[in-house]
DNA sequence: AGTAAAAGTTAACTATGGTAAACTTTGCCC
DNA sequence: GGGCAAAGTTTACCATAGTTAACTTTTACT
């Protein structure tokens, strides 16, 4: 049961990198994704000919501007969904972030859209300074 | 991009037609998820050796108790996240549809139960009389 | 500069899940 | 009961996404 589609996870995960150690290699993201180098080539060959990255042979692997902007906007799409399972589930910072992460690729724009009001009309009462579901 | 854990796709469809016609065949099946009759064969093979399902050659398709059991929870899952999309986030029937069928086989337990616990308070505050969220 | 280790790539393989085309079986009707 | 159409299966293929093992390139140190 595999339920990512695999090129966002790694162009998600170059993201993180770029933006946490400024370059991007295979080895990290083989780490962090956990899984072999081999397949990160693979998968970096094919977000190479969709043109969301740029990589010489051996060299660091750079987002470009449309593989920046895939890979925010699915990083936003993970943000929103964790603060969202957290404030209206109730579910703990690692269940909020692993079903996010599950939920991220699959969730239709529509959906995005209702939480993302929802979440919105949540800090507006007030819910950014904790002060509800905490028993406050 | 394919988002479903494709037997647990077949194994609902399949509790759906035995509901609904009695008998099951892998012509519906085919029908129903729009694929061709060979991969439900394979499929079924699939569901067979995991035995979910029993089948005579070129005969119907039956349920073990194992698959029904299976089925019937992924069905129920589907049932509650539909409820749960509708009230709490106003998808339409369609759009509330279409992601349950795609939440259905990711989402975790501890997700599932905080689901079904806000869907059982708001039978309690009465939205299942269509009180809330509609503007009354 | 030489070399060894680390990093990256390639090759051959696995599994899933899909296809079209060819084939077999079943069921029905005259 | 012969024959045809519908249903089901098999075969050979495609794509994705992973693996290990072997190979190449880069790097970094003495």
């Amino acid at each position: 049961m595999k339920h990512h589609d695999s090129s966002e996870m790694y162009l998600k995960t170059i993201l993180l990198l770029e933006v946490n150690k400024g370059e991007v290699h295979a080895k990290e993201i083989a780490e962090m994704l956990n899984v072999s180098k081999a397949s990160v080539t693979k998968a970096i060959n094919g977000l190479k000919s969709k043109g969301y990255v740029q990589q010489d042979n051996y060299g660091p692997i750079f987002l470009t501007d449309e593989g920046r902007e895939v890979s925010t906007q699915i990083l936003y799409k993970q943000k929103l969904l964790i603060k969202y399972l957290e404030q209206e589930l109730n579910l703990s910072s690692e269940d909020a972030e692993e079903n996010a992460c599950r939920m991220e690729h699959i969730i239709t724009d529509e959906m995005l859209h209702a939480i993302e009001e929802k979440v919105e009309s949540n800090i507006e009462d007030g819910m950014q300074f904790g002060l509800v579901n905490k028993g406050v």
